[in-house]
Order: C-alpha cells, then structure tokens, then sequence
DNA sequence: CCGCTTCGTCGAAGCGTTTCGACGATCATG
DNA sequence: CATGATCGTCGAAACGCTTCGACGAAGCGG
C-alpha cells in the first residue's frame, strides 16, 4: 500500500506539495499537479482515511442512525437511504448506516464521541427523542427526519402531513365521498408520541371539519391481523363509511383482506388510499392503490446537503422544510355506490 | 474532548500505561488500573477512533456491504442485519452498512483501499460477482453471504436451498399433492446468474423427481402483475395444479389476487407455500402463508463470527455453512380437494 | 532598479493512539 | 547470595496525513 512518502518521492516533490494536490488546499503549479498525479497513478495511491481524518479532525463519513426494528425497511426508508447515500457520494462523503435501535442510547453515546462520524442523520424521530439530547451534547451536527416536538433549535426535513392529508381527503371529498374512516397507528404507537401518527391524526380532523364532515378514526395493530380489526371497529362505529383512509401500511392488507372477507369490492362498495407509501407496495395490492407517495429520495437528498451546509458553512443555519406526498390514483378509488347526501348533519358517531 | 493524555497526567502514569489498561496488551497491576480507570471517568474520556485506527492499523470497523436497490429491505435482509448489527457490537466493533450498488466497482475499490474496513461481509451474491474480485484484491477480509459458483476459496453464510425446497415439497406431497407448480424469480434474473433461483430451480426439479413428480417451473417478474402472468402461465402449463411454491416474494400477492379472482380459493382449491420468506411477510396476507422462514438473523451473526475469526485468526480458515429455512404452517396449505392419484405417468408437460 | 506582494513549494510540527525496547523492582532458584 | 526470570511501568518512535510558518522566485508600481 503506497503512502504519501512513496508518492513524494516518485514525484520528486514534498510531501507537503502532494497534500496540496490532492486537498486544493493551496495553489500548485500545473507541471507540478501533473507530476504528483502521474505519481498516483502508477502506484495506484489511495489516501489511509484513518491517517487524513487523525490529520484533518474530519472522517468524511457521515452517519445514518435508523432504528432497525422487527418491521424491516419499507421501500420508502430504502429510498430515503439510498437518495442520502447518492448525495453524500457526490460531496466524497461516505455514508454509513447505523442500526442504533432506541435502548442503547450508551452505545449511540460512545459512537458520537468517537469522533469518527462528522455528522449525522437521524431517522425515525419521537417528539421527545433522547437520541437528539445525546447528540447534541456530544457536539455532533445533525439533521432529523422528522421533528421532535420542539423545533426551534434543529435542522430537519419532514414529510408534510398536514398538506398530504388534506390531499387525500380531498381527493376522496372530490369523489363524493362523504363517509371517510382514517386507520391511523396503534394506540400505544400514538401514546409513545410517534409524530407522523400524531400529526395525521390533528390533520385528519382539520381536513374534515373543513369539510364540514364528522372525523372518525381507529387506531391499528400494525399487522394484517390489526388492520382486520380496525375495519371490523370502523364498520361498528360507522355503519355507512364509503372510504378508509390508511396511514398504516402494514394493517391495510388486513383491512384489504377483511374488505373482501365482507363481501365488498374495492373500489365499488369501499375506496381505500394508502397515506405515505411506495409506489412498489401501493401496486402490491389488488386493485392497485390509490396511494399519497412518499418522497423518498429526495428527503435523503435534501437532509444530506443541510448536513454538509452545517459541516462547512458558520454553525448557526437551520434547515426546515416539509415535503407532502404526491396522489397517485390507481384502482382502489372512485366514486361511492350510493353518495351521501347528508353533509353537515352530525351522525351518533362521534371523533376518536 | 479528553484526549489520554489528560488521564494519564490526571493519574500520574504515562501514557502508554492508559493504553495498556485500554486495551490489556500488557499487565497492569490493579492499583495504577484503578487510578487510571477513576481518571477516565473524571475526564469522561473516549478514545479517538482515528488515532485508534492509524496506530493499530485496525479500524474496528466491518462493513456490511449491500445493494440497495429499488425493491427495499425485506424483513428477511433487515433480520440480517440486526443479527450481523449484535453479533459486530458484542466483539466490540462497529458495522456499517455501504449501500453499494452493483454499478460502482470504483467505489467499492476505493472504499477497500481506503483501509477503512477491517473486512467485510458482502451480501446478494451473484455466481459470478465481480465485487468478489475486487474485495480480494484489495486483500480485505471477507465473508459472503450467498455463494459464488466457484466457493473453493471463500468463506460463506448462505441459506440451504436445496434442503429448504426438499422440506416445502414433502410438505405439499405429503398432503396429498401431486401437481406443484413453481414460481421462480424472472427469466431475466436467472440469467444473470442469481444464485438462489438457479439453486432453487434446480432442487426443485431434484424434489420433485424424487418423488417422481413432474416438475413444471414459471418465471416471475419482481411485481403483483408479474405474479399474475405467472399464475395464469401456470394453469396454461399444468391445468390440474393444486400447489403453488413460489419463490418470489413480490410476485406471491400477485398470485394469491389471482387466485381469488378466478374464483379459487386459498387453500380448498390451491396451497400455496411461499419460500424463503419472513414471518411478518407470510402474516401479511389472507389467509396467512405457510411459508420457509429464513434464518435472518443467525446468517447474519454467523457471518460476523466467521469474519471475526478471519481478522484474528491464521488466515486460512475457511467459514462455510448452510442453513435451511424453517416450515412454519399456516393457512395456505391443506389437502387438495380432489387428490391426483396419477403418480408417474408424464403428461404434456414440460419442466422448465 | 528597489522594495512589496503574490505564487509555489518546502520542512517540520502536530493529530491521539499503539507498540517496542528498556529498565528498575520483586521473586524464586540453585 | 548472586542470577536470571518475571512483572509493571516508562519514554519514544511510529502510523500517514494536514497545516502552519517560512522562503526564494517572480511580478509589479513607482
């Protein structure tokens, strides 16, 4: 393995003058780059990363911290990763992803004060999330996805929910559906101040109040066997629903499945949109779902670049900025068997 | 940030004595360990990972390296990755995962000469995989999972899938059935030399001999509508089918929506196992899939031991190993209602 | 033609560890 | 009691790079 000497040498120049090379720290004369890059060349040189972030006090690496629970990664959380990677690829960056799951908060401790991460994406936030306190104290810059409950001090990207509820919503209004059952989250999810559960369920009541309708949800195991369940409980509560909005991916094959159960056909008899999916799971299904597609990649993208904005530019910017999910309409809407006509009158049910 | 020099002025002991109590190169009597351990926790001190890597010329650090394409992780690769994520933090080591496509051989070829890895566990395999080449020339140690064609040098992880389909087919036999039809990856896929669709294939055709069965085979596109074409393939090719294995997990909600809309049930008129699949998947659909669970994350800390073993080690040894996928029944399988009794005659159809 | 920048290069001092050789002190051995 | 081992500790030399100060050469205005 060559080393800088050998390459200096090669070259016949200092050590120095190679570093200037290949950092553009300081201006190097044409003749002399091109020697010191022949000399690469042929002895296939490689900077020791260890060596140069000792140097430097930066590891060029970056780190992706995802708590990787039982469910796996969607293909929503594969975009998101690989948009991230792409972005810190073409900045020289690595990308590292990190499966710190939410008990060792020690272990998360000791990688940031390591120094080897120069800053850190931080996936899956809670509203009060003690992973950002960590890390902040650790002194390592970061940028969440998703928000905690405060946001004033941090830099985040995040899924606009309230725009793509409102979307969803509406798109079903536009169809004549008046009768719209939101399958949120389980309710210890909800209860554990998971914020994408909460902010679609406040966005889910707005939406339909302003619409002048009632706002009816049911929470989800996230499991096939909770989303039977929680079709089962919306039928209970709402005899006459004509739709079911789902934020939860994993139930909504159940519900799928107890729809057709039931003897009601997708779209005819009930519309279904899946909130925050992948196009690859909203097409799984048959019918295809109308799905609000998450944007994935370009949330890796976007929360890459704010970091690296961080690393070089003065410590004191913030990046926030929300991205709704885009309608795709498939074949699990269209417009009620039997519109309802009654718009403002409130039924016995009641909001949950 | 404390460097070890502070603790070792703080313990009155050089430095080097700090790095003997660190790493237990050398004895330390238990009185100067004790200072030297009450000084650490004073200075809440962490050591430098980069000085750590440049002076020991060991990062402490495996990469796990896989391709992250469109389709995302299933819950299979995420088990994985947990095991691999444990099994790396027990040994005190870091692991990252490098989302390396197959397109940037460069990158990898830097990533390996960057001496930033200690080694490397490389994930999806193909029977002849270039990255393989690169990684040994690189000189990097190396665990995969998944096999070349050629494994005489190589350490390997990967699932036994001739015993997987020799125990899916008993399966379906042993109840009864004699037409068993199985859907495999995609024309496309076998080409290219994907190791577990050409293994499968070929236990297949060995399982079903075996048993001297017929084996009739179908490809699948990685999609619903792939599935679909495959299941209406299939009963072009095998009209008496009763049985479907199928290996593509992607493809199996295309199948089962097909089933269902020829008026089939699952599992009167057709089983159906689904191979190599996770538990939370095989949940998933209606009714739930008697499926091959794979042994995510015992591959996963497997590889990681087998790595381990390679760093410390002479290196010589040689990790090779197989492991089965476990039959979990569930309610897609059942006796075929109307028993074929023809056991051996060949009919009109073709294996392939 | 002189002093002043600016440009291009060099040497050397780190960066925070590990690790090697050395060296008293302690201890069993003959 | 002299003689090696063994134990515990120290100082210093790497590890391969970045970066700072310095300095000769070249270019410029006056």
């Amino acid at each position: 393995m060559a080393t800088m000497h050998d390459v200096a040498r090669l070259a016949r120049v200092s050590v120095s003058t190679v570093s200037y090379v290949l950092t553009g720290t300081r201006p190097i004369s044409q003749a002399t780059r091109d020697k010191v890059l022949a000399a690469m060349a042929e002895l296939d040189y490689q900077p020791n990363a260890m060596a140069r972030g000792l140097a430097s006090r930066r590891s060029r690496i970056l780190g992706l911290l995802m708590p990787m629970d039982e469910r796996g990664l969607g293909a929503t959380e594969t975009a998101f990763v690989t948009g991230a990677a792409a972005a810190a690829s073409a900045a020289g960056y690595h990308l590292v992803l990190s499966p710190v799951g939410g008990g060792d908060l020690d272990d998360l401790r000791r990688l940031a004060s390591q120094r080897m991460l120069d800053g850190v994406v931080l996936m899956e936030v809670q509203l009060a999330d003690e992973r950002v306190t960590v890390l902040q104290e650790a002194g390592v810059p970061l940028v969440l996805i998703g928000r905690t409950g405060d946001t004033s001090t941090l830099s985040y990207v995040d899924i606009d929910f309230d725009q793509t509820v409102r979307d969803a919503v509406a798109h079903l209004v536009g169809l004549g559906h008046r009768r719209i059952v939101y399958v949120n989250h389980s309710a210890a999810t909800l209860a554990s101040g998971y914020g994408p559960a909460l902010r679609t369920r406040d966005a889910f009541v707005a939406a339909m109040t302003g619409h002048g309708l009632e706002p009816v949800m049911i929470p989800a195991e996230d499991s096939a066997a909770g989303g039977r369940a929680a079709l089962a409980a919306a039928f209970a509560r709402a005899p006459e629903l004509t739709a079911v909005l789902a934020m939860n991916e994993t139930a909504i094959f159940g519900i799928l499945g107890e729809l057709t159960g039931r003897g009601l056909s997708v779209p005819d008899d009930v519309s279904v949109v899946s909130m925050v999916t992948s196009t690859q799971v909203a097409e799984l299904a048959t019918p295809a779902l109308t799905a609000m597609t998450s944007p994935g990649s370009a949330l890796g993208r976007i929360a890459i670049e704010a970091l690296l904005r961080h690393l070089d530019g003065p410590g004191d910017q913030r990046h926030q900025q929300l991205l709704p999910c885009a309608l795709e309409i498939r074949g699990s809407t269209a417009a009620p068997r039997r519109p309802t006509l009654v718009t403002s009158r409130p039924s016995s049910i009641d909001g949950g």
